[in-house]
DNA sequence: TTGTGACAAAAAAGTGCTTTTTTTGTAGCA
DNA sequence: TGCTACAAAAAAAGCACTTTTTTGTCACAA
């Protein structure tokens, strides 16, 4: 299928063949602005690049996870608009997907891809500020801990 | 606030007061099982512990992040249920929440705490496979690079 | 003080229906 | 082959409405 080292970029049919979307698909995605093909022939016909492949697949994945089309375009231009990375805009990045959201990971960070919103929550985080906030509650954890060891054999339940 | 050092756990009014939560929902939760005291006392009062202290503030967090509480109550059960951790079941946990999704970290991996599927996709897995089974592929965007390098300064655009 | 029950208001979730989006097919043409 | 255009079927999204859930306040009992 992929056949000439001297080709510009991948066909239409070849895409297809690659990534197993349907090459209707393509022309639809590439007419609607979901992943569009990075060059053209003079005739008009879409030459697909390497990068693009990546991306084909990921929306592929993204559409599997059950994520709808139109929140796939509006992730694809977050993520772009968010991480302006240059020749390889996708890899390097783990992507979560689930039904409502795509989240992108990098660099230690978790992006939701359709707000471009941050956060993780570190639960151990949520102990040290009680702790802080009040010293007497761990106390009172390393206490219960101690009273529970000594009256273990006396407790039945 | 947190007074006795003999006291067997913390009582509504304190877990309250250092949780920010109302006293009305720690008793709602109590009774539709969001989170309950792991102890009681005989008159029938509450008796919050540390963990579930945590197990509080996590939840808050949750609904400060747009989750609802049944989404919550569904979370926390499928927290116990696939991470059945004893003493500090939400300790050394990530959570990720958008407003749908509740999301667990725990191990390297990313658990949707509503299904308990797990996945991460990463991308760079996705260009992998596409050269395992089209080698040619990658043999292509080696030689587009090469064209490019060449015709930089030939092409304008 | 804490828990329970009753009433009420606000928020969230479910439902049935319509509209829009997406996919696919077909045909003409370069 | 591949693009365009028209068309039809399937899937998803919106919407208005009802129902359920959640929270607050109050009165009363333990």
């Amino acid at each position: 299928m992929v056949s000439s080292r001297l080709q510009k970029g991948f066909s239409r049919q070849q895409v297809a063949n690659i990534t197993g979307l349907s090459a209707r698909q393509l022309n639809y995605w590439r007419r609607t602005g979901v992943i569009e093909p990075s060059s053209t022939t003079q005739g008009g016909h879409a030459r697909y690049s390497f990068t693009d492949l990546i991306a084909l697949k990921t929306v592929k994945q993204l559409l599997e996870q059950g994520v709808s089309l139109q929140k796939v375009r509006k992730s694809i231009l977050a993520l772009l608009q968010y991480l302006p990375m240059q020749q390889q805009p996708f890899s390097e990045l783990k992507v979560i997907a689930t039904g409502d959201v795509v989240l992108v990971f990098h660099q230690g960070v978790a992006m939701d891809a359709l707000t471009g919103q941050e956060w993780i929550m570190e639960v151990a985080e949520l102990e040290k500020e009680i702790v802080r906030q009040y010293p007497d509650a761990f106390q009172l954890v390393v206490e219960q801990e101690e009273l529970f060891t000594a009256n273990t054999d006396k407790k039945a339940s």
